[in-house]
DNA sequence: AAGTGGTCTAGACCACTAT
DNA sequence: TAGTGGTCTAGACCACTTT
């Protein structure tokens, strides 16, 4: 609110700052959004259209729309051909959990340290066969770790692993496809894409031993395969954590 | 390839189809994309220029910039400003599993269903106080329902809920925010935002009886806490659901 | 200095929706 | 028919990196 001397109350609307380190577009998504949350404008009403926008705040089309893409994108609100921008209710179906908070765990200096508990070769049985696309009987690599942090065993670890002198593997690289490429962040030149899988285990003797973990105890597990750029396996494996090792969060609508 | 009579073997480049009814920068990004995919690009590899892709390619340089601003929202690539845009490797990081899935069950013709179990008033006690920002001994309304798919019960859900007449909650609105809200799709409009949390859990005996699992079993727990346009929490809960009811999928990297 | 991506303009034309 | 968003142009200027 402004009080101009001896005028009416006028309402400032927020104005774009063409000398802001802040790019006009963001600005713009940005007063958009901060209005939706204010409740200026509410889910299900119509935002003003962009020609109304260009008028407003003096900019042009394509930076109207730059703005809008952006809240589009970010699901506050939706374009519809011919009718409108919308404001959109909160879909918690668009929550999404992301594996990357959990990766900060080990970028930072948070005391990350393998050991390795078994490496060696197996023939593959029928399971491991099917998941590296390979037949019964051959060789593969199996390996077991346990990740901890801060001396604490927080992962334990099993893999098989693609054994074939004929396909680019090394060993170096073995280690970034299974550890590193999941939990440090830069991934191995060699992998296309990954499928990842995550649910709630009991977990057994084993693993409650290893994990440090009082019997009858429930764990994630979160499986991966990794495929090179002919898209065949490149490993398989799964980590197993203590449920209060392993809780994710995330937030859903606005601020 | 394509042969020319008696000609030199063309490599054929993808080309813009300007009649295709998918967009001109679309084309240029599945373009760009499936070259990565191929192998073409490998991870590490610099792109050609915009102004490259400009001349190849025959479309404006807004065009272009569209197109590679998709692929550097997926992901596949970063553009760097001075130097130029670069394939990523696979990021595990980056990975997200959406609750989007497990809405499907419900949304569908899943043939789900809702029982009420209990719903009565209660007095906050410490911790629902906190969540609800509300004083201890404040009134709330406590609810429990079971939700089967198929006849199978499928999850148990605990909430609590503010119950305060100055506040504009109906009776109607708190079951959308309470399950339509999380399950079915389309949000309330009351709700302005929305914290997720999810973990494993070992089911307790009451849980393990309803969700007709042998105890001790491993479930999957999803927290939530519904705010309001004045950022005032409108209900907490949970969900309490068999680990072989919530089996999260993902796949990080191209296809 | 040359090349890169980042932003922004001021329109144009189109497809779609409502009246 | 008027209004809406969707696409696209052909540049301009800027910030940044490399040579």
């Amino acid at each position: 609110m402004t009080q101009l001397k001896g005028g009416p109350v006028v309402r400032t609307r927020p104005q774009i700052d063409r000398d802001a380190a802040q790019p006009v577009y963001a600005q713009l998504a940005a007063i958009l959004r901060q209005q939706i949350s204010d409740g200026a404008f509410r889910p299900g009403d119509q935002l003003p259209s962009e020609a109304m926008l260009v008028r407003a705040y003096g900019v042009s089309p394509m930076t109207v729309r730059r703005a809008i893409q952006r809240l589009v994108d970010e699901g506050v609100v939706s374009a519809i051909q011919g009718r409108g921008t919308f404001v959109n209710t909160v879909q918690i179906g668009a929550a999404a959990f992301e594996l990357g908070n959990l990766q900060k765990m080990f970028s930072d200096g948070a005391g990350a340290s393998v050991k390795l508990i078994e490496a060696r070769f197996v023939s593959a049985d029928e399971e491991t066969a099917r998941r590296l696309q390979i037949s019964v009987g051959d060789h593969a690599i199996y390996i077991r770790r346990l990740i901890s942090l801060r001396d604490e065993p927080a992962f334990y670890h099993r893999g098989h692993l693609i054994y074939d002198p004929t396909r680019p593997i090394v060993e170096s690289e073995l280690e970034v496809t299974v550890l590193k490429g999941v939990f440090s962040g830069t991934g191995s030149s060699l992998v296309k894409r990954a499928e990842l899988s995550m649910e709630a285990v009991l977990l057994n003797e084993d693993e409650a031993a290893l994990l440090q973990a009082p019997p009858p105890s429930a764990g994630m597990r979160l499986e991966h395969v990794f495929f090179d750029f002919d898209d065949r396996p490149i490993s398989w494996g799964w980590f197993v954590c203590r449920s209060d090792c392993l809780r994710l969060h995330t937030q859903v609508g606005l601020e």
